[in-house]
DNA sequence: AAATGACATGTCGTTTCTTACATGTCAACC
DNA sequence: GGTTGACATGTAAGAAACGACATGTCATTT
């Protein structure tokens, strides 16, 4: 159960509402997990009744912000360390990308271009990211997960940048 | 609905038996997408009665080898070339990752050199399996797949070593 | 002759996820 | 004063996925 270990760990970096966390899904962790706020809104709510979260404030427009609790930082450290990890995945880009050579050229080339507009996108983002955080004062903790993100993709970008220019 | 595509797709490199199916989700597509036998068995019934998988021979065990109609290849494409693709992702490593920086340093440590280990598991795996490729005679269609596949492999065990080096 | 283990196909109850429905708050603009 | 749009929180029905249960085949080994 990723869902519960991911919003401990948004909410240990930083106390949200749920309308917040459902954004941070959407940004932060959007390449690795995605969630709706119609799972986040019941599984606070789970979180909180386990003592995992707890309302720390409340504010305009009904909204309650979630902070985690010390037993919910001991049930994320168990899940990141002690817990043997998952390693299945789901990611219907890596099956398209997987059966493309199915396709005859003319396709596999339209998707091929598609495919890399978006990395392209992506990657931009992730350099934007990079360079705001270089600017700030602050020291960032999480930068090296943002330069992964970075070479991750460029491999990629690389990768279908050559399958077009060979004829794939 | 990815595991329908994702079964039409094996079936459409070579007619399998559900029991090849399951095999082959946790070979070949283990890094793109997870299924079991429980999951893949009523599937192909489902695609079968909407026309889109056929049985072509029984052997034994009461084994069915299901192999795709051509509406079966016409609904592939379909998913592959025109439908929008959906490019969220589910990723339980990522998301550990994306959160190991909350960690003190020991329990950091600890769980870079696990996730290292596994990554060096993976890529000999993957170099073992294009030079198979390279050796045999037959051109592989798929080559390029593999060539990304450790290309990735090999940024991420990079960033790993990288980490723990700078006491990360 | 019996046991083991890979091959092979299925079902079932529960959990998780998606999509749509439903309601209400507040600031800014027209 | 009314509209728009971001903010904000929920529920419910149905689909997808998981884990456990269940059954049987066949070749090899003991």
């Amino acid at each position: 159960m990723s869902l519960r270990h991911a919003i401990l760990g948004l909410l240990a970096r930083s106390p949200s509402t749920g309308y917040e966390l459902t954004r941070k899904f959407d940004r932060s962790l959007r390449t690795s997990w995605h969630a709706s706020h119609s799972q986040i809104y019941p599984e606070l709510a789970k979180l909180e009744r386990a003592g995992l979260v707890e309302v720390v404030s409340r504010g305009a427009r009904r909204s309650k912000t979630y902070g985690i609790t010390d037993s919910g930082r001991e049930e994320l450290r168990h899940w990141l360390v002690e817990a043997e990890p998952d390693r299945s995945q789901r990611n219907e880009s890596g099956v398209r990308l997987f059966l493309t050579p199915l396709l005859d050229p003319a396709d596999r080339h339209a998707t091929y271009e598609r495919d890399l507009s978006h990395v392209e996108v992506e990657l931009d983002g992730l350099e934007e990211l990079r360079a705001q955080v270089n600017a700030s004062e602050m020291p960032e903790p999480f930068a090296p997960q943002i330069e992964l993100g970075i070479r991750i993709n460029t491999v990629i970008r690389d990768w279908l940048r050559e399958q077009l220019d060979n004829g794939g």
